[in-house]
DNA sequence: AAATTCTCCTGAAGGC
DNA sequence: TGCCTTCAGGAGAATT
């Protein structure tokens, strides 16, 4: 399920082959997304992508005139393939840049297609998303005040998207491991030294996936179509009744907000 | 206002 | 073998 990593994965391997590029066509396959894809995506030829930037899990194509606001759910993703290629039953959206196309992919359908001629920040989907968690404004301190007030735990708190954005369930788990902090411990509860442990271990969590090209559960391929392989270094998602790698524990599951939690009992107080 | 629950969807897995 | 049920999950929307 593409989180913050793999959306920026995905960020990188287009960047490098399509920014700059002129737009030739489009084609909507399947417009039933998360949202109805208008029509529009399809006559956006003759402009230009300038540029492609990330905001949590969103990618905004910069368009000139206006912006592609992509988000890819959690079964997308983004291919570059040669003009052409024959369409998979899930290809539902094909960006055509002459001999190269770009091509979503999303079998569950939660992803999303929309244009924007406002700046995109002012979006209502973007307007509200919190502090960028690679960014310098995401320290201890930030963190504490952030959390400092708040009721409920610690792990759907990293997981809202209006408090950090793009810490999924994958990596907000494994964050909280590296950080050695249970997922069920009051966010108001958290010493400013554990909010600065925890700070420094969300960032070293995205920064070790993107350097592994993310993570491949099920769906996920870069625009290259190569999987990641960060899954093979996950220290409790999905590792429940097995030993911690680190103590020997078995690794513990817990339900909050409907979302499956991962800790060490050993290891994480 | 904050917290919690519901919702969209499909593929995979498990039960019989 | 095959049908049926259950579950996962991003995040906005609805509800408490």
């Amino acid at each position: 399920m593409p989180e913050l990593p793999e959306v920026e994965v995905t960020r990188r391997g287009l960047a490098r082959r399509l920014a700059g590029r002129a737009i030739s066509g489009g084609v909507v396959r399947e417009p039933r997304l998360r949202w109805p894809v208008e029509p529009g995506v399809r006559s956006l030829a003759g402009r230009t992508v300038r540029s492609i930037r990330r905001r949590g899990k969103y990618l905004l194509l910069d368009c000139g005139d206006g912006h592609l606001i992509l988000h890819l759910g959690m079964s997308g993703s983004l291919r570059l393939q040669p003009a052409g290629t024959a369409a998979n039953k899930h290809d539902h959206i094909d960006l055509l840049f002459g001999d190269t196309m770009l091509r979503l992919r999303d079998p569950r359908r939660f992803g999303a297609v929309l244009w924007t001629a406002q700046p995109p920040e002012a979006h209502r989907l973007l307007a509200h998303l919190g502090v960028e968690p690679l960014s310098r404004a995401l320290d201890g301190a930030r963190l504490h005040a952030l959390a400092r007030d708040r009721r409920v735990a610690i792990k759907p708190l990293l997981m809202d998207s209006r408090t950090i954005a793009g810490v999924g369930n994958i990596y907000a788990n494994e964050s909280l491991f590296r950080a050695g902090i249970r997922p069920t411990a009051r966010a108001s509860r958290l010493s400013r030294e554990r909010c600065a442990r925890l700070a420094r271990a969300i960032k070293d969590t995205l920064r070790a996936a993107i350097r592994a090209g993310g993570s491949s559960l099920r769906d996920f391929v870069a625009s290259d179509g190569n999987p990641g392989t960060f899954q093979q270094r996950y220290w409790v998602y999905e590792r429940a009744g097995r030993p911690c790698r680190r103590c020997g524990e078995p690794i513990r599951r817990v339900v909050q907000g409907q979302r499956s939690s991962y800790f060490c009992p050993g290891c994480q107080r």
